[in-house]
DNA sequence: GTAATTCC
DNA sequence: GGAATTAC
């Protein structure tokens, strides 16, 4: 199950779920994983929610 | 710039 | 198609 991240929606810091998580990194290099989230008023939002190995 | 992914 | 995301 994903937790719930700290996003901010509309100036307020929410614990949201990500509609999807995925790893960015580049070629050689550590990247970060990414969640995109969705805030109640339609606003999406990416946000690194952790490192990848 | 690079990486993947989604939204407008 | 471009923007955005992180950090190296």
């Amino acid at each position: 199950m994903e937790k719930e991240y700290e996003v901010e929606c509309d100036g307020q810091s929410m614990k949201l779920k990500p509609v999807k998580v995925w790893m960015l990194a580049p070629k050689g290099r550590r990247g970060v994983i990414i969640g995109l989230f969705k805030c109640p008023g339609g606003k999406v939002v990416r946000k690194a929610i952790g490192k990848a190995e």
